[in-house]
DNA sequence: GTGGTCTAGACCACT
DNA sequence: GTGGTCTAGACCACT
């Protein structure tokens, strides 16, 4: 994972959405431990203060629970709460896009196309990692 | 034109992303001339130090001329260069959502759909406007 | 004469400036009519105005003298005095120059060697209208 | 460093002229962190607001960085660039200092040896300061 | 009227 | 503490 400093999104919830993400796709199983704040701050070279409110940010969803003096583990149900969580800021990413599209006066299949491009972009991006 | 003051965006860059589709759009035509800072102040219910921002970030971009104790006016080849601008936006609002999509591991199925969903949406949307 | 609107000199000091030089030089001589408000204006595609502001300083300068109802003419020991001052005038932009430089710490070689590749290009170019 | 409240040149232009002088200078090196808003701003007498915009200023040159909530920093390749920057400037004013004269009908020979003397002023009292 | 600069002071995200 | 954004309001040059 990479933090993006010049991005709007602030770093916290750049962080919960990685998280959130990660429990959407499995790597953290309920019952499991996350990382804890220092390992990850260190990771991703921010402040412990930023990862904790990420946290804070994904106990508010659920997502997580903490435990005092054990750790933070993800909540029983957090693996299908966080796809549809995810699967939700996907469409907001699109949705905007779409919208930007629209007010720009682009057409319809110039708009699809800018999508299909895109996609074709990131899968050869994918494959070429594999 | 809606401004959302809690978007992570600055208000700024939401006005110049507004003005930057108008452009695109062909809502403001080469040599006419823009709203004035104080018009567009009061229209938007903001600072005129934060609408000159705007037009200073599209005076950067080559979009937009000032000339002082005149007004402002939108440059010659703006409306090709807005429209490559707005264009490259979407693209990355796609990308952005296709790349959470892949990192929640949801299925390129699954993420396809949920474009078309939202595409279906806001075409509804469009539609029940006329 | 160009007037260039992105200067941080102020449109009218450029005109005094330029009359002024245009003094010097004997382009308009002692108990000439200098040309008129409107006239100038039209010419430099400037409002009246700033022209109006122009003479107003010459005038301060005792360069100039209006005569309600006639005119403006160029006063008599105009031209040395304009001499004097325009030569001030080089004398500050080398002044200021030659500070830059010596601020970035430029050699003093490097700043004389830029002095004369600048007098060089303009000699070029000057031969070249010839 | 000293602002001069009454110049054209605008407050933030005169603050990032300065700067990047420095830079050039070797006075701030690459990664080393610069004075922070606040300081630069109690010590210039002028808004923290005036200093942001000087480092904008810089930021778009690409010789400084900003990080967040850390400070600001003399970005890499910054001494070359910004020595330059600086000679370009230098040249600029010698340039508007030789058409000066030349519009004014001073002689080559005149305008040369304004120079020669601003040259030898400026050396004498950088001596006398040693 | 128009755009450009500046101050004073606030609040936010981040260290 | 740090940088980034915003408001309210002033004054300037120019039309």
């Amino acid at each position: 994972m990479r933090i993006d400093p010049n991005s709007h999104v602030p770093i916290y919830l750049q962080i919960a959405d990685y998280i959130r993400e990660a429990i959407a796709a499995g790597v953290y199983r309920p019952k499991e431990t996350l990382p804890s704040l220092r390992t990850l701050a260190l990771e991703l070279v921010v402040n412990p203060n930023t990862v904790q409110r990420a946290y804070e940010e994904l106990e508010r969803e659920h997502l997580v629970r903490s435990r005092k003096g054990v750790g933070l583990f993800v909540a029983g149900e957090a693996a299908e709460s966080a796809r549809a969580k995810s699967q939700a800021a996907v469409r907001e990413h699109f949705v905007r896009g779409i919208r930007a599209g629209q007010a720009a006066r682009l057409s319809p299949e110039r708009i699809r196309a800018v999508f299909q491009e895109a996609w074709r972009d990131l899968h050869a991006e994918a494959e070429q990692r594999t």
